[in-house]
DNA sequence: GCACCTCAAACTTTCGAAAGTTCATTGACT
DNA sequence: AGTCAATGAACTTTCGAAAGTTTGAGGTGC
């Protein structure tokens, strides 16, 4: 075997590469995915590559088009809007359930993930514009914690899938420089509480007001690139 | 080209055949798929049929197991519940959008459905056990269209993609022979009635007790079959 | 008789090349 | 000049065979 990754397939393990590269920004929406290029940067023959596209698609993270490849999946502010609505709906839903069904180790993991965010610095030492990487992670990880507690394994699956589509548009949004005096830190203290408080109703209200807030602030920011874009045209 | 469907790529076609077989029950839950048999039944090559069942496989309609392939997924009873209470959430969630959000076209488009659902013979003519694939086809057609007036295609993509699974068990429950008394026509009149009259409330609690309706009398038959099989084994 | 090892058959996974498609560019014709 | 068909380069899709893995059958030692 080639092996790099301690995966079971070669196709799997080129699968969570590509969507590592996709999420954290490396591969840019709207990007064009050609075999050719992917066979030399992961070192995979078409097969594999195309075998792990076609799962990546089926996620909604790359699109395909017959006879014309993948493509990252292109960003716009209808799309943004749609997944964010499909958001609140499901994640207040599956949240309800987590904080009603979550046992004692859930409640742990929980704290923990909390904790770890909390002490992850936001933005990496030196660079001011760009959201840490790390911080990233434990940001997912403390969400993902959230909304674990729910025992219907479907449901939460479909939650988490829509989180990473959503976490195209974060990235994307990062270099626009980033939401002036927002209280992250007291937001996610409030679902901390309204978690372990087994609320689920201020805990569903809490995520809404989240989830809707950071889609805002990234359409501002869009609005305003725009902006900046027809003026430096004219 | 070889040519037999009106689609794109061989690998679309194909999908679009292997999932035909697995909802309609030609190949029975768990049952093993593969590559050289899969060959001959669709003449396709291995890439062909492994992209298909990739595709499947991340619907859920079929498994993959690493280096042991795919088998047509599994029915049990804990899937089944769990499948039964996400659809419960995400189409009662999604039915109540499309009740406010549909237009006219939806309209016309449900009472269409409705009508071709309520002349179309439960059972075919000469067999009153197997429930006939008109039959099948017409009610698949009514749900969707109850609820296509939902603007959100992922939620609306979602929850159809959870019938999908759903009729995998519906399929299997076909032979134990069907629901006494039960009546089907009024929980759908209920339904339209629900949708057109516009009132998300009746028509989410109609969809609910339709849905949890039919898991229970699935389970019922279940436990029968079971019954029955300890009895012959003593 | 029972556990364990070996080995071959039957698969799955991966590869690299052949076949088929799209797209842009060139050249001919109006 | 402008339009349109022909050509070819760069892909995508599909194939069939090579490489690698699992599984169970048959044989050996205890």
């Amino acid at each position: 075997m080639v092996a790099k990754g301690g995966k079971q397939t070669l196709s799997d393990d080129v699968r969570a590469r590509l969507r590592a590269d996709i999420l954290s920004g490396r591969l840019l929406p709207g990007y064009r995915l050609k075999f050719p290029e992917l066979g030399t940067r992961y070192d995979a023959s078409v097969s594999v590559l195309r075998e792990a596209l076609v799962r990546l698609a089926e996620q909604g993270l790359v699109r395909s088009e017959p006879h014309q490849g993948f493509v990252v999946t292109p960003l716009s502010r209808e799309q943004l809007w749609e997944l964010t609505e499909a958001r609140v709906e499901l994640e207040t839903l599956v949240l309800r359930r987590s904080v009603v069904e979550g046992d004692l180790a859930w409640e742990s993991r929980l704290v923990a993930a909390h904790h770890t965010l909390e002490r992850t610095p936001y933005t990496a030492e030196g660079d001011d514009q760009r959201v840490d990487d790390d911080w990233a992670t434990a940001h997912a990880a403390f969400h993902e914690a959230l909304l674990a507690g729910c025992t219907n394994q479907r449901l939460l699956r479909m939650a988490l899938g829509l989180r990473d589509e959503a976490e195209l548009y974060r990235r994307w949004s990062q270099p626009l420089g980033d939401e002036p005096g927002r209280d992250l830190t007291g937001e996610h203290r409030a679902l901390l509480e309204a978690a372990l408080t087994r609320d689920p109703d201020a805990a569903a209200a809490a995520l809404c007001a989240h989830v809707r807030h950071t889609t805002e602030l990234l359409l501002a920011a869009a609005d305003r690139l725009d902006h900046d874009h027809s003026e430096a045209q004219e």
